[in-house]
DNA sequence: ACCTGAACACCGTTCAAGT
DNA sequence: ACCTGAACACCGTTCAAGT
């Protein structure tokens, strides 16, 4: 079993969710397709035994931070942690928090994240939304990271760099009158780091939640 | 073209993204599996294409609203249109915003947020980053909504009440000495509405907004 | 208890050929 | 310009059978 899951995450790691199929898994485990299916009842709950299998070591590495004074501080370090996981492994941001039923160790960090609002002036539904919101933010940020990549870049044929740039030139095309919007942005979107956008964004969320909790 | 895409829409209302097969959307345009690739290039070109001519409608609905007085007022009116239409079709979530090359409503959408952070103090940066953080509340709400049902629910024998309550009972069984927040917010999980899960996270990033721009 | 080969019912995609 | 049938190379999943 530990095995399975361990190549199942070597696959994902390597090549993305569509590597992991049923027989890639097999032939690296030198065995028959079916032989997975004694450890597990569907590839779905691969999928979500594979993503908790590394939430673990996630939960790990915050379990490793000792608190601090501020609360709210504690939830950025904690969410920055996740979100830097997310970015070693994309293909994280699809499965995770799907399935807290399988995933025991992403109920664990649900419960990590939540204990900090317990130190805050907030009633129980604002402390349930604001975990929400935190995840919402991870998550949301992972989704449009994960989807990036078009291919190109994962050959190696095109960098980042000259992916965004690629736009970047296609949006300069357009209408001034029509996109003030855009052209407003083009600059800070053309070679933007990922994780200065979800910084800002997570940031955004933990103000407003200071705000709210008075603190 | 136009009933290739009305077509396909369609099936993903109707059943959901596995419904949308090259097969089955053959068969209801009558005719052959291959007569698509005429119209798209790629299953991926035809679910970009779909989900723009859908983002079209809330488009239509966004520029019906008048502006208001309050910039981040209009923001949060037109994020929560944005995510009723995700409410109504859940498979929007997962493509919504994917290619803004080949989905160019999701472009005029993107600009259409963003110009109301012109009317904020803040510098290009933190415009082009707020409209970040609010696409990413939509779509992590939107994620994390849409891969709630696991067809039990979609089939009818069970209501969304009674699995949340499920997952409630299994929760209440937990040892509060480990799980204290769990236990602080299982009420509130059990039959909470995703609508209100969602205003709170984007009240929060508003929020945090407002506090940025010193409005 | 654990594994297997072979089949089943699907997929997206291609291609030579038709009008 | 538009459509087709038939094939190709995959999928996840099942099942009877083996040790």
């Amino acid at each position: 079993m530990e095995s399975v899951l361990t190549e199942a995450v070597a696959l994902l790691d390597e090549a993305g969710a569509p590597a992991l199929t049923f027989r890639a898994l097999a032939q690296r485990l030198g065995g028959g397709v079916a032989s997975i299916y004694w450890y597990v009842e569907s590839k779905d709950e691969l999928l979500d035994r594979a993503t908790d299998h590394v939430v673990g070591t996630v939960l790990a590495d915050i379990e490793k931070a000792a608190p601090g004074d501020d609360p709210i501080d504690d939830l950025r370090a904690m969410a920055m942690t996740l979100f830097d996981a997310i970015v070693d492994r994309p293909w994280l941001g699809a499965y995770f928090m799907r399935n807290t039923d399988l995933q025991s160790n992403s109920l664990r960090l649900y419960e990590k994240l939540g204990r900090q609002t317990l130190r805050l002036k907030l009633d129980a539904r604002q402390r349930f939304h604001a975990v929400s919101a935190i995840v919402g933010v991870v998550v949301g940020s992972a989704v449009d990271m994960g989807q990036e990549p078009p291919q190109e870049i994962l050959d190696g044929a095109v960098d980042r760099e000259e992916y965004l740039g690629r736009f970047a030139s296609a949006w300069r095309e357009l209408d001034p009158a029509e996109y003030p919007f855009i052209h407003e942005i083009v600059d800070e979107f053309d070679g933007h780091d990922d994780v200065d956008q979800f910084r800002s964004a997570l940031d955004l969320t933990l103000a407003g939640l200071r705000l709210q909790a008075g603190a």
